[in-house]
RNA sequence: GGCAUCGUGGCCGAGUGGCUAGGCAGAGCUCUGCAAAAGCUUGUACAGCGGUUCGAAUCCGCUCGAUGCCUCCA
């Protein structure tokens, strides 16, 4: 490998080296989701790009600390002097205890991340689990003067911050568009300036998720978790922060606010972010409802779309993109890339039953190496070194067919280093696996094998009938023969 | 209205000053008893207009269009 890592880092708007604070060891923190309804697939394509830098970081040889969230509240429902907490309305709209919601819809979480083949996060805090460290934190931004109480609310005084340390840098937003631009919401609000955010909300007495602390009993403001859990678990200064496209204003901002009102510092020297998922050309958001869910996809029930699409399917899809690009789902698009990943996956089990041709290889692979590297290297261009695999395709089915040879240790180092990208970086793998997706399919081949088998029978070709019983008991599928016909049953 | 990103062949999608991206579809071929499947071969596109340059899809300006953020959102 010549080149190095570089990233694109949102705080500069330009690519840069990426070099991590402490050699060999990365500290990267992802915004989780708010867990108060199943994950919608926007989100997943968010963690499936920081997926992809943390199993490439990993591949590089970092040790990588991955911390990714799971906001369970202070998550407010509309602007911070109104709102209700997300997750104690979604309790009270379903008459369940909050913290049901929360486990309900974390174990959903989890579980689609995993058919998606995603890692899980070195640690998975949770805002609940950190209201300490949070009320520390307040008392910490108070203490230096930004933040000011309000009839049991404490907000961040962000004109004040501003005039010390400039607001505004990752969103590339100064204070006086704000000022002008902010709405000024109606009904009474307890901030000095619509620019204030909260950091400690006093929840009203319908209000069930609440805590004690010196201000009132009450909540921690969105933003704030994110900061306390990412300096607890990773200093207060790491090297990557994540998130999608869309929390970099006003939630990052804010982030980055809180924690230079206290450390003086950049709390994070490269900022990434992930794009979009586009539905009909329409952002995804839970919110407007334009949105599909993982596992409608996974079992073909929508309206979106007339088939289903595998995990792996989509997975790759979002992969054959940058993840700093918008993607639109479609169904041609997806159509396209399954029969595009079908066609790697039997390249695959090709490579695996090759053997070695010849002394030499008609194949430069030191050179399809090193662009191999050179694309991720290149802010984790994943759609590129996909175009590189697709050249390795070309040649290994070159190969198979005879017209191309390979060395034996060209041909480990191949099967080495494809396997290594496609299971370790990109994180694809055998949709073999994940069940029969049409168990129509399943049925009519076994009807056909016990048509086959009856023939046999009549003809009295028993070791053919014999073959096909004995075949399919190993399988556990017991045939019952009966005057009436014969039968299967799946054990 | 402000800030930002983007506009690539039939579809998806890389590339960012001169050199084939890649996938899917289409076409041709190989294989096959015939099919299907599979494999091979094949594509000169870069919103419009103007400018910079020996040379621009790539840089600059304008126009048009799309999307995101500006209020909770990955």
């Amino acid at each position: 490998m010549n080149s190095s890592l570089s990233v694109y880092n949102s705080l500069k708007g330009e690519k840069q080296v990426f070099e991590s604070i402490v050699a060999g060891h990365v500290g990267m923190y992802v915004c989780g989701p708010t867990v108060y309804s199943n994950v919608h697939l926007g989100n997943c394509r968010t963690f499936i790009s920081f997926d992809l830098m943390y199993r490439y970081l990993k591949h590089l040889g970092y040790k990588v600390r991955y911390v990714r969230n799971i906001t369970d509240a202070g998550h407010l429902e509309n602007d911070a002097d109104e709102g209700e907490d997300r997750i104690a309305k979604k309790a009270r709209l379903e008459s369940i205890e909050p913290m049901e919601v929360v486990q309900r819809y974390t174990v959903d979480f989890r579980n689609i991340m995993a058919q998606f083949n995603a890692l899980p996060p070195s640690i998975e805090p949770t805002a609940t689990g950190h209201i300490v460290e949070q009320i520390e934190l307040i008392k910490e931004i108070m203490e230096q003067g930004y933040a000011y109480e309000v009839n049991g609310s404490v907000y961040f005084d962000v004109l004040k911050f501003n005039k010390d340390i400039p607001y505004g840098k990752l969103s590339g937003r100064n204070i006086e568009d704000l000022i002008h631009n902010t709405r000024t919401l109606d009904g009474q609000s307890d901030k000095k300036n619509p620019q204030d955010f909260a950091l400690w909300k006093k929840a009203e007495p319908v209000h069930i998720m609440r805590w004690p602390s010196p201000w009132s009993d009450g909540f921690p403001g969105w933003h704030l978790e994110c900061t306390a859990m990412s300096r607890k678990y990773l200093g207060t200064q790491f090297d990557i922060h994540g998130g999608g496209m869309d929390l970099k204003f006003p939630h990052h901002e804010c982030e980055i606010a809180q924690a230079e009102s206290i450390d003086k510092t950049p709390p994070v020297n490269y900022w990434l972010h992930a794009n979009m998922l586009t539905l009909n050309g329409k952002k995804m958001a839970k919110s407007t409802g334009n949105n599909i869910l993982p596992k409608e996809m996974f079992n073909g029930s929508n309206e979106v779309f007339k088939k289903a699409f595998s995990p792996m399917a989509v997975r790759f899809f979002t992969l054959q993109a940058h993840y700093r690009s918008i993607v639109d789902l479609s169904e041609t698009a997806l159509e396209a890339s399954e029969k595009g990943f079908n066609r790697l996956l039997e390249a695959l089990q090709t490579l695996e039953n090759l053997s070695p041709s010849a002394a030499t290889t008609d194949f430069d692979f030191k050179a399809w190496k090193e662009k191999c590297y050179e694309a991720m290297n290149d802010d984790f261009n994943s759609p590129l070194l996909i175009a590189h695999l697709f050249d390795a395709v070309k040649f290994i089915n070159s190969v198979a067919n005879q017209k191309q040879e390979i060395s034996e240790k060209d041909l480990e180092d191949l099967k080495n280093l494809f396997n290594a990208f496609f299971y370790d970086v990109l994180g694809l793998k055998s949709t073999e696996n994940d069940g029969v997706k049409d168990v129509s399919q399943l049925e009519g081949t076994l009807k056909l094998l016990l048509e086959i088998r009856d023939q046999a029978r009549a003809s009295k070709d028993f070791e053919t009938s014999d073959l096909i019983r004995d075949a399919l008991l190993e399988l556990n599928i017991q045939i019952n023969d009966a005057p009436e016909g014969s039968s299967f049953k799946i054990n």
